[in-house]
Parts: structure tokens; sequence; C-alpha cells
DNA sequence: GTCTATATAATGATAGAC
DNA sequence: GTCTATCATTATATAGAC
């Protein structure tokens, strides 16, 4: 299966150009950019280090193509956007996390290296994520919340525990990395969460607004005391 | 404030071994490990790259090193291990970002980025979580969860929020980072979450039981068909 | 397209003067 | 304790043969 001259390469892959790339993807997400060399890279690959740059211009650039790629793989391209769902898209590979580790040890790393791809996905996100909240609202699904954007916010991110935190929860649940069973285990509890909350009366919330009414009275944006959030 | 010969360098600071490792601390919190090198520190520190090694020994053992500082700072050191709280810690500096920046920054990569000390921190978390749930449902201040280990990893790791996404929190608030400010906005959404959750009935919840009851009918650990957690 | 050989710069670490 | 000078290694990237 080889390119044509003049076609841009597409999503057929198995050209050396992908499998160069898989193989970046697969130790970027390992090591992190920095830790990975171009040589480790076109090892895995099973090229040379000359050709690498010959396909890419540089390091960089290759770390580009391979953000472009993850991005892709979970907004899918423009054509569909309609069709494509991202939290779909996290759920399916987080069902079957081993086939899918190098897609989402990268994505991990994407979200939280302040990369401008990262914070391309991460609005993509929490976009999805305001309007779902806002239709649930209105079906009366879920209630209203005092401050909605911060709500859409805390979910979006929520939802990416299992990614980023993917190491702790596996080794809190004594295992090694994370596995489906332990995805499966997340479920009920996380909907016990969302369903009743943690605690058994209004009294800690209560207490919190008014501490926060009497510290900032007028003003949104300045505050000085500071009695944040509950106790973990 | 000279250091006396023989006694260990203790918490009485500005000796020249503690400037270099707060520059460190600086450095490799802004741009990670790999992306900084000993020259850079030197520099910051306003010493030579040949004192850095002769006071750490090598760039590894220097970073061990602020791991330690950075440990000792959120959990405090054995003698006053009953006094220290944790979760204390992390509120008081996240009440002040600004001054405490390069701790956060550290902490955050140190609690992503697999290593030995990021995990001992993160289970130390997790015990006190565990232990502050298991007061509160005695105290009958919180609801009980049907998996109470599962809950405290995620009620952990919900308190870990701020820090790790502090950039795409900031972001999503339209500031640079995170401020005071935005700190506070998350207080009463958060506590509103954690007191009557996000559904308005139960039937979320029950669906799930029930799928997770049909499809992994006496095990609990393995499972097939994955239609894991809430659609974000 | 793919390789080998090489240029060039930067890194972590060492040695020894002061 | 602190510096300068230097080594050895590795990195990305280039040049040119095939």
């Amino acid at each position: 299966m080889r390119s044509t001259p003049g076609r841009p390469i597409g999503p057929d892959d198995s050209t050396t150009r992908s499998r160069i790339r898989d193989a970046a993807i697969v130790l970027f997400g390992r090591g992190g950019y920095d830790a990975t060399s171009l040589r480790a890279i076109a090892q895995a690959a099973g090229v040379s280090a000359g050709l690498v740059i010959h396909h890419f211009g540089s390091k960089e650039q290759l770390r580009s193509a391979c953000d472009e790629h993850i991005v892709e793989a979970v907004l899918g391209r423009e054509e569909n956007l309609a069709v494509s769902d991202l939290a779909a898209t996290m759920q399916r590979w987080l069902a079957d996390v081993d086939s899918y580790r190098p897609d989402l040890d990268y994505l991990s790393r994407m979200i939280t290296d302040g990369s401008g791809a990262g914070d391309r996905l991460f609005d993509s996100l929490l976009d999805r994520t305001e309007k779902m909240l806002d239709d649930s609202e209105s079906a009366g699904i879920m209630t209203e919340s005092s401050d909605q954007r911060m709500r859409a916010v805390l979910v979006a991110i929520y939802g990416l525990v299992p990614l980023i935190f993917e190491r702790h929860i596996g080794r809190a649940l004594g295992e090694p990395g994370l596995s489906e069973g332990a995805v499966r285990r997340m479920t009920i509890p996380t909907l016990e969460l969302y369903t009743h909350g943690l605690y058994a009366s209004d009294a800690t919330l209560e207490a919190a607004r008014q501490a926060l009414r009497t510290s900032a009275p007028a003003s949104t944006s300045t505050a000085q005391e500071g009695d944040d959030g509950p106790r973990n």
C-alpha cells in the first residue's frame, strides 16, 4: 500500500512515515518528549535516525504530527464532527486499556503538558460537557448549579481523572497500572457521588456559602480570607 | 547564618546548598526535570555548574533532594506527624498561589510523573482521606458508599484537581494560570456536587447497577462488556 | 526513500587551582 | 567552598552516496 506522490498521506497507514509516527507516540507516551531520543524512535520503527528527520524535518515537527494524529483519533476529522463523540471514544479506549495504552499514555501527557494541542482537546471536551449539562438540566435529568460554568469545568476534569491518575488508581487497588476491572469498579462509586453526593446534610455547603458571603461581600474577584473547599 | 560543620543542614536555610536546591525546585517545576540543565540551575542560583555537582553529586541526586524537601514541606517531618495536615497545607498553598507557585508546580509534576516520591505523597493523602471519610461516616456527617476504598480514591484525587489542572481551570475562566479568585470560585460548586450530586433522580445510578449485575454476575474482578461511567 | 558518515552544540560530570 | 577548564557522551540535524 504505497502512497501516490502528490496525494497527502491519509489515515490509510502502514507507510514508513506512519510507522515512525506510531513508534514516536509509544515512546513519547511512555517516557515523555524530552526523555525520548530520535535514535530510540528510529530503532523502534526499524529505520535510521536520519530517515526520521527526512520525513518530519525535526523532532518538534514529529511531535506535532503525533499531536495531530492523536487529536484526530479522539475528536475525529472535521468531516464527521457531528458523528464523533469525544467522551465515547475515551470510554471505548478505557474499556480496552491494553490495546489503547500508547494512545492513552500520549493523551495523558498531552493534557497535562501545557501544549497547545492539549488545550484544544480540553476546550473541546469542556465545550461538549457544558452542552451535555445544559441539555440534562433542561430535560430535568440533572439539577441546576449556582455556577454552571464552573460545574462544567469540574465535571469535564473529573471525567479525565481515570486517564490522568491511571497510575495512582491502579496502585491504590493493588494492581500495576489501570486494568479493565479497575475502570469498571470506578463506575458505581462515581455515580453514587454524582447522585447522592457525600454529605448527609446541607450543613457544610451552607456554612461555606455563609463564610464566602461575609468575607467577600460585594465583589466576586478579589478576596482575602481563604477558607477554601472541603477538607480532603 | 553559616552551617556548623558536622551538623546536618536543617530547615534553617539560606545556605548555598539550599539556594541551589530552591533554584532547582523552581526550574524543575517550570520546565520539568529533563528540560532543565544543571547550568541553568547554577545560573539561577548564582553559582557555577561544578558547585552544583560538588554539593549534590549528580543531577539525579539533586532531584531526590528536591523531592525530599517538598515532601517534608507538605507532610511535615516525622516528629510532628501528628500535628501536620497534608490537606490543610495544600489549601494554604492554593490560597496564596503566587508565593507558593514553585512548590505547587513542583508538587504537580511529582504527582503525575510516576516517581517514588510522588507515590509516597499520594499514598499518604489517600490514607488520610480514607480516615477522614471513615470518621465522617461514623459521625453521620457523610453517607456510606458501596465501595469505601474506591470512594476514598476518588475524593483524594478530586482534591488534587486544582493542583494538577491549574492551567486548564485558569484558562476556562479566562485567566492565565490559577488565581486566588478562581480557587475560591471552585468552593461552592464542589460542595454542591458533594452535597446534592448532579442527578435529579436515582435512575442513572440504578441503571448502571443493573447493567453491571447482569454483565458480571458472580465475579468482581473479571468482566467483558464495558459500559462505563457517566457520559461527560 | 533510505542509508552512513559527520557536523555542531549541549549535557552531565571530573580535575585541579585557589 | 567555590571556581575554571576540560572530558566524554549524547543529542539533533545535515550532506551526500545509493
